[in-house]
DNA sequence: CACCCGATCGTCT
DNA sequence: GACGATCGGGTGC
């Protein structure tokens, strides 16, 4: 069934060149090449320009993995590479939360391009992206999946920490601290060095994952990521990441426009989250005969 | 590893 | 009043 969005659906996505390193801040020295991305720190540089984000949320996608988003907090920094986006088109996208138009929820969307747009969701989950479009035009990408280059401790804290565990002790780490920490060190090898590096590789799979790992929740939502004093921000690529590396399906999840190959991730990596069609959740089973009412009182 | 299910609440119909 | 741009735990192969 053709489905609605079909005709405002752009042409397909044509790999472009990939900003250069005047634009994205990269010192002419090169990066490694593409490829799967080896786990450690990465470097950081100036947050990317807003024009950057003055472009078409399917455009600006790919042009983001291998960029680094960072947030500092009095707990410490966190930085991650991004590995995974979903481009959210606006009044053209049915999947997009801007496609009834603007509520108070959504309005980050429709105001200036390089903010955050931060939601919560199934009443636990903070999701997180990145405005695209000039002002008064929404649209978005959604960061889905990063690897954690820098803060690994501090993000496996927030991941893994037992609930404001007062009764324990230690946290998460537990025995031996931030395993994370050594796992990309030289134990790779080892057992122990195989769960930490599973660990490490769970730290931001997932848009929700990737948010609690930054720390991200709704206070974020407008924050500017190319303010260089804003306590998020974005930099440019800390990996070259050509065409050939950068894959394309159907975005997860979504109900509508399942279709539309709006998710883009780089080839290969560990980081990368899993598809997942949408499943219409099951309604809730309502009791068909009123549970007995004892005695026949009715209360309440 | 694949599939199923419960949690939990803001947002929109 | 229903539905998520999700996750983690449990079951079963």
């Amino acid at each position: 069934m053709g489905g609605g969005l079909t005709a405002a659906v752009p042409p397909e996505w044509v790999p472009g060149p990939r900003p250069s390193g005047a634009l994205s801040g990269l010192p002419s020295g090169g990066w490694p090449a593409a490829g799967p991305v080896p786990p450690g720190p990465v470097p950081s540089g100036p947050p990317l320009p807003r024009d950057f984000f003055a472009r078409p949320a399917q455009e600006v996608a790919p042009a983001l993995l291998g960029c680094v988003l960072r947030h500092e907090t009095p707990d410490g920094a966190v930085a991650v590479m991004v590995t995974e986006v979903e481009a959210y088109a606006g009044a053209a996208d049915a999947a997009s939360h801007a496609f009834r138009g603007r509520t108070a929820r959504t309005a980050v969307m429709f105001g200036e391009p390089g903010h955050a747009y931060v939601y919560f969701t199934y009443g636990m989950h903070f999701c997180v992206n990145l405005v695209c479009l000039p002002e008064g035009t929404a649209s978005a990408v959604l960061l889905r999946a990063g690897r954690v280059a820098e803060g690994a401790a501090v993000a496996a804290e927030r991941r893994y920490a037992t609930g404001g565990g007062p009764a324990g002790k230690g946290g998460p780490a537990g025995k031996g601290g931030p395993a994370a920490e050594r796992a990309s060190a030289g134990e790779a090898g080892s057992a122990a060095g195989r769960l930490a590096g599973a660990r490490e590789r769970e730290l931001a799979r997932g848009p929700a994952r990737l948010c609690q790992a930054l720390g991200i929740d709704r206070g974020l939502d407008g924050a500017d990521v190319c303010d260089p004093d804003s306590p998020l921000r974005i930099s440019g690529p800390a990996r070259a990441v050509t065409a050939a590396g950068i894959h394309r399906g159907p975005r997860v999840g979504v109900s509508r426009a399942a279709e539309i190959p709006w998710r883009f991730w780089i080839a290969g990596d560990p980081t990368v989250s899993a598809y997942r069609a949408h499943v219409p959740r099951r309604a809730a089973a309502k009791a068909v005969s009123a549970p007995a009412t004892d005695g026949g009182t009715i209360h309440r």
